[in-house]
DNA sequence: CACGCTACCGCAACCTAGTTGCGTTAATTT
DNA sequence: AAATTAACGCAACTAGGTTGCGGTAGCGTG
């Protein structure tokens, strides 16, 4: 059903997402708002945001959900199909915006797709 | 340091990999053993067989790691780039052979890509 | 074959990301 | 302002995965 009420937290929540340049974890968002907000609201705003299609969510290597608000997706077009990026070093995620040639199945019914590129980033190999 | 003896629990667990051509997690291989094997002694396992290069490790969108013992690593050239498919509605993952074009990212080293596809397998769609 | 070394094992306790039930608070509707 | 109910905080819980430790069993040596 998605979000329904502008609640100051939901404020909170889309401004760190916008003041960030990077994906963010539930975990990362909770020290951000250095735990104002309940951990359980976080995790629920997330689901309604992504339900909503305002956010999109993805597994990094560590087994931690990363959720972002990104440029493609973010500005009318829906983007499924674009790459993101860990540094092991830091742990940050970015995003990418181009779109990824994928393989097809000829015989399946492919609905989503991910794509995860993990290494060393720049900042972190200087 | 991997693999160094050779024990019934490793043949076992080798034997599973062999006989199934799906990808399989920590879970679905102490069903499979009905849990003959303790489950730190399987995970553990798991991280030396990988870390010898003899299997492959991924995360699928349930945020479980699954293991595959695949078509192209298996036979000496080792595949970083491939994707993997999971259905939702049976949970099985498979593994294509065919390699994904990943974009280059000139400034940081990459050091493993993977590509997941969700969607519907042949046989559940029927 | 007997012995010793140590990789490997089982157990139980633990860790952490994420979920759930429930009573309360506050945004929105009337 | 009152009523409605989405959203919240809390605490207890789930599940995949990890760790410490004492015991077991591969495997090399004599």
């Amino acid at each position: 059903m998605g979000v329904v009420r502008k609640t100051k937290h939901l404020e909170q929540v889309l401004h760190a997402f916008r003041q960030s340049s990077d994906a963010l974890s539930a975990g990362m968002l909770l020290d951000v708002l250095d735990n104002a907000i309940n951990k359980s609201t976080v995790y629920r705003m997330l689901d309604k945001l992504e339900d909503d299609g305002v956010i999109h969510s993805f597994l990094t290597m560590d087994q931690i959900r990363f959720y972002a608000l990104c440029n493609g997706c973010s500005s009318g077009r829906h983007v499924d199909s674009h790459a993101h990026f860990q540094c092991t070093s830091c742990k940050r995620v970015s995003c990418f915006s181009e779109e990824i040639v994928l393989p097809i199945l000829e015989k399946a019914r492919i609905t989503s797709a991910q794509v995860l590129l993990t290494g060393q980033c720049e900042s972190c190999l200087s």
